[in-house]
RNA sequence: GCCCCUGUGGCGCAGUUGGUUAGCGCAGCGGACUUUUAAUCCGAGGGUCGUGGGUUCGAGUCCCACCGGGGGCACCA
């Protein structure tokens, strides 16, 4: 390609380019002005009442002495009525390149034919687009061209400007919501000299000045805790965490996660905070807490169904099975059931992915699963009814892990325990394992009270409330490949 | 990492059992039109069919490789 990709021909790309204004004066929105007027007036009306819009110029439909368009905004589009005789400069009005734009003053009217409109008694061109703007019947149909250009997706895809700023209002509405109960906001670091939190392989940079490695955090749990030592009882953060691992429709490298903690609280406290927190937000956001998910009907209302672990996987496979059932015994079952295991998994990592494996796809309504097994659970507070469990619980909605939450593990003996042998497994070829974080177990030297801590990936929980099946859908700029030098494409 | 699908002018598509100058809609260009709603009508352009090989008298169409994209599996949230 020659450099014409898509670019406008020369004489079009206008001879006022360097007299584009600084400013534009806006005083008015599309959807303020249809919600109006669009009731009111009746077809052939016109008021006296003049208003100022800006936006895109998305269609236009010119018919010799008389001109239409329609202008988009952040808010909706409202309707361009230009008469040859009342529009200034109309011969550069109607020559105007659909994505050009144009801020627009004029008379709020409706047409004969009843279309709301405001008529162009004064524009101005803001700016060009050089580009031609997708079909307008068909908008852009390659997800992956909707992926790299989000600015004009944004623009084509009303399902798109949606979900982002559904998404933008449940960032916010956890914030408020979090804030009226007490928690503090905090940011804690993203460059980590040792990353922990949860069990997954990082990033890895380096610090020129310092010549030392750092790694991309895959997780603010250890930080968080920290700042429970530090004497803030109620903390929380959302910011995003990085893992270095697979991307599929429901991965992305990047994603943000709400993570908080309360002091002297457990397991039990954060649960139900969590299908508070989420049955306020879908009725506060989409007005019901009875959703649809693919087509398929959800309710999110509280509270969830609460169910342990092992009865979960008993029920579904027919055979009790707990946390001290044989190793070679649930090896049987992993086999039976096609989901495979290493050596070293011992009753608890088996368990744990028989259920993975053979329970979490069928969990459709919000369930949170409970005590999970300790040898899993490097974080979690040992269960004060079973030494070999945690109280540890996951949500899933959908069939999918919505959060994650415990009460945390305190003694710094045991902790440095888990650490350690998690240690050895990462030492043992699991580069997911975790490695021992000797700060963090100064701090707990220092004492954490009781302290219970939860885990929600955003992402995850915008695509449910928008009814994604692609998280690409819910991330303003997904992780792509890069894309291939312009020429071959 | 493995398997399946896919790649035609700026965008969306069609291209019949491989057969003469590769079509259509939108956008863009020229023209007509004072109530359109993807406006309509007329006219002239624009593509070495992802790239590189191969089979064939002849390939967008068949074969191989590579590149891009999508989906599934595995790993994870």
């Amino acid at each position: 390609m020659t450099g014409q990709d898509g670019e406008r021909s020369e004489l079009q790309q206008g001879s006022e380019r360097s007299e584009f204004p600084y400013t534009a004066h806006v005083e008015n929105t599309a959807h303020e002005i249809v919600d109006r007027f669009a009731e009111q007036l009746d077809a052939g009306e016109e008021t006296g009442v003049v208003v100022s819009v800006a936006g895109r110029l998305m269609l236009r439909r010119v018919q010799g002495k008389l001109a239409f368009g329609t202008l988009a905004d952040h808010t909706g589009r409202i309707q361009l009525f230009a008469p040859a005789q009342s529009t200034p400069e109309f011969e550069a009005f109607c020559a105007l390149s659909l994505g050009d734009w144009v801020q627009v003053s004029g008379i709020v009217m409706k047409t004969k034919r009843g279309e709301l409109s405001v008529r162009v008694d004064g524009w101005t061109l803001l700016a060009q687009s050089r580009r031609s703007f997708p079909d307008k019947w068909h908008g852009i149909t390659d997800p992956d061209t909707r992926y790299r250009q989000r600015y004009v997706d944004l623009w084509v895809t009303e399902e798109a400007r949606r979900a982002f700023t559904l998404r933008s209002q449940i960032v916010s509405a956890i914030r408020r919501w979090m804030e009226d109960r007490g928690y503090l906001e905090v940011e804690t670091p993203v460059l980590h000299p040792i990353p922990g939190g949860a069990l997954a392989r990082p990033f890895a940079t380096h610090h020129n000045a310092l010549d030392q490695e750092l790694f991309l955090r895959i997780a603010p749990e250890l930080y968080l805790k920290r700042l429970v030592v530090g004497g803030f009882p109620k903390v929380f953060e959302i910011g995003r965490v990085f893992r270095n691992e697979g991307m599929s429709v429901r991965h992305n490298p990047e994603f943000t996660m709400l993570e908080c903690y309360e002091a002297y609280g457990d397991y039990r406290v954060h649960i139900e905070l969590t299908e508070q927190l989420v049955a306020h937000l879908a009725t506060s956001l989409l007005g019901t807490t009875e959703v649809s998910y693919g087509g398929r009907p959800l309710s999110l209302a509280a509270p969830w169904r609460r169910a342990p672990l092992a009865e979960l996987l008993s029920e579904q496979i027919g055979v009790e099975v707990d946390v001290r059932t044989p190793v070679a015994e649930l090896r049987r079952l992993c086999d039976q059931h096609d989901t495979p295991w290493k050596d070293h998994y011992g009753s608890g990592k088996l368990l744990l992915e028989l259920y993975e494996k053979i329970v979490e796809p069928t969990l459709w309504e919000p369930t949170f699963v409970t005590d999970y097994p300790k040898e899993v659970s490097p974080l979690s507070r040992v269960h004060r009814e079973d030494e070999l469990l945690t109280e540890r619980f996951e949500g899933i909605v959908a069939g999918r892990e919505l959060c994650n939450g415990f009460s945390e593990l305190c003694d710094p003996d045991d902790q440095r325990e888990r650490f350690e042998d998690q240690a050895r497994q990462n030492a043992g070829g699991d580069d997911e394992a975790m490695v021992v974080d000797d700060d963090y177990l100064r701090a707990l030297d220092y004492g954490l009270p009781p302290t219970v801590g939860l885990g929600i990936g955003i992402d995850r929980l915008v695509m449910l409330l928008t009814d994604s099946a692609n998280i690409r859908d819910v991330v303003l700029f997904p992780t792509l490949r890069p894309e291939q030098a312009a020429g071959s494409d």
